[in-house]
DNA sequence: CATGAATGAGCCTTCATTCAT
DNA sequence: AATGAATGAAGGCTCATTCAT
């Protein structure tokens, strides 16, 4: 391999079949990728520093360079890494479910498990704003919006009684969900009740307003 | 070091008492610390120098080391600074209602109000987790419990239909308040509309389907 | 002083009058632009590591930065001055002379003895291709310009015989004179004479071959 | 190391003989060596990685060491075929005159054609002074002088007027020659043109000076 | 012949900090 | 109160080079 190709275009996350002859190409870069989640999420970025991070993998830091461009790049790797896990779980959780509701809190659930399960990736993912991310902000930028799309998608999708605003329903529970990694801590309650929850503090009570909207009319 | 008293026991923010003379004495204190929330909250603690501040205030690097101990020092007084603001703000809208609902509105409001208002020590405040604190990591984490403490009790202070869970609503909306920082912009609802907007989007439904709880048993 | 200003613009070689309270100030530039000089001249620009001048003025690599903002405006500082030194001896050896072939002659002299006294500043001034400079190839180039322009000034004042073309003659000249730079070393003939030999060589016959021209037409 | 036979014993120039084929054996070595004369020349020997020529050449860097044994033996490489070069046209160039202005007049209208038709390989070999060729600095220093004994015979060769100093001539000649690299651009006069300017502006005077020193003898 | 992957030293530069003045 | 000058460590990155495959 002569340069990496961005992560986002490989299988990254596919095991190997067992029997596959798929070598271990790359495994350094995955692994690097890894403990770059890993440290930027724990430290933050500017304060992991490549030697950090070589040690981690067992390398010295001149080495990480044949894997990656340079340390922004790791981070835009990352980034995507996460974007990519994340929005494929809500993906198909959301492609189990028809009605509008389910779908919302299967998407919910899918995200905040998705922020859980691959928590490094998703902290550096949440905690990137673009402006942080140098040269790689628009980049950064277009995720995020592409991600918050879906999400807009679902919550137009639902019934709302009147005087509820779809795009504040939707920044109130995107930042809760956010929001969880600052407080979620395993061994807590497991993700899909925490969405449970978040949902039914949300969906009972306006399904009703909106029912009893309807009907009193 | 030559002085630098700590910064956390002074009321920098209070204004001259009417009679007063401003005390002079400090005045570059304020600036730096101004300066620091500024381009901490702009670029981060790690990437911005002690030369920016000190190029933002029209002073040399090593001079700074006059009014603050360190930067870490520096971050925490931004951090504490934050902190007073916002819950003073919150501490006296609260005084004002008496009614439960209206009580946490007015949290709401203010403490939305104050992360607007107070934006660049707002965000340093948001964005300093414990962990990246450094040495200040306890105090951080005292900062942020007595904060939340506030929040704790306005929530426990209503009532709630069953299968609503109380902490979940306190995470539910503490998330999505701080999430604010991340989509507010100046030139879109003040602060008073997106509480607002908030609470409605919880209170009325919730309100309705306790009532209705109420008066169907 | 905040941020140096560049070194043509100070009488950098202005020795103090005794008396003048002018203290040392600046004296570290001083003495890191001759170690410049001499390690760029002797290894050349590339092969001088910063930590090596450091090293050669006994301070520590990061502190030459208060004093240059960089390696390659270290190297134009010196290019600068080496300049400024030869420039400034040809023009007052020049001012001194009337007769064209004499001036002509003083100030291949003057150039010739300030490459030699100045040895380290003119061999980086002269092994410096404005191509090398990186982003300080205009100025250099700029810098080259106007000191051969004294010699074109020089050699146009010159009465010669047709057939023998004034470019090719300065070419010839500059050239023998800057290339002494590879032969020349400290014990052999001093400047002066170098520089009436080669004069002699060019001058004497072509004066004649001049006079025999004009008087046989 | 693998293999890396010496560079300067084989001849890298030479056409295939009428019947031969060509030696397949070694074209990468010539792409590089000729890779190697361009970009040192335009760019120098330290601002030019092992990385830059792999890429000019097609390989990766690691590749070369297959062919030469060292940067270092690169740029001997290269001194060594560019003084073989001009040195060939210029023996050759000797060797077709018999009256000494004449032969003085053909080498150095070989050299300056050598200077510029082999303007990398030539342009290396002049700004390679032999304390910058590392290890290789006794090597260069022995090819500099045997090619400089050529000119010193030529020149011995001459019947001077009295006064002129056959070495400071040597001196002025070479010197003007080789500074040519300097100011030379394609587009010019052609090498030939250049010469016979230079050597006019020497000789024709010269000739007649001595003949009149003779004939009034 | 060449590659892929790594090494380890070294590069230029920036950093937070110190301290005499 | 602040400056000028420096420190020493660390920063991201590039280098020539090696070597198993």
């Amino acid at each position: 391999m002569r340069r990496a190709a961005p992560a986002t275009l490989r299988p990254v996350t596919a095991l190997p079949t067992p029997g596959s002859r798929l070598p271990r190409q790359d495994n350094r870069r995955l692994l690097l990728l890894d403990a770059a989640a890993r440290l930027f999420s724990e430290r933050g970025f500017h304060a992991t520093s490549m030697r950090d991070l070589a040690r981690a993998v067992g390398m010295l830091s001149g080495s990480i360079y044949y894997h990656f461009e340079s340390k922004e790049e790791m981070l835009l790797a990352v980034y995507e890494e996460g974007v990519r896990r994340v929005a494929a779980a809500v993906e198909q959780a959301v492609a189990d479910q028809t009605e509008p509701w389910k779908r919302l809190e299967a998407a919910c659930a899918a995200h905040l498990h998705g922020l859980i399960a691959h928590r490094d990736y998703a902290r550096v993912m949440i905690q990137t704003s673009p402006d942080q991310a140098g040269s790689a902000s628009g980049r950064v930028r277009e995720l995020r919006r592409n991600y918050e799309l879906r999400f807009r998608q679902l919550i137009e999708g639902l019934t709302l009684p009147s005087g509820i605003d779809a795009r504040y329903l939707r920044l109130l529970l995107f930042g809760a969900l956010n929001w969880s990694q600052v407080w979620y801590h395993p061994g807590g309650d497991p993700p899909e009740v925490v969405a449970r929850r978040f949902i039914d503090t949300l969906r009972l009570p306006l399904q009703a307003e909106c029912s009893r909207g309807h009907s009193s009319r």
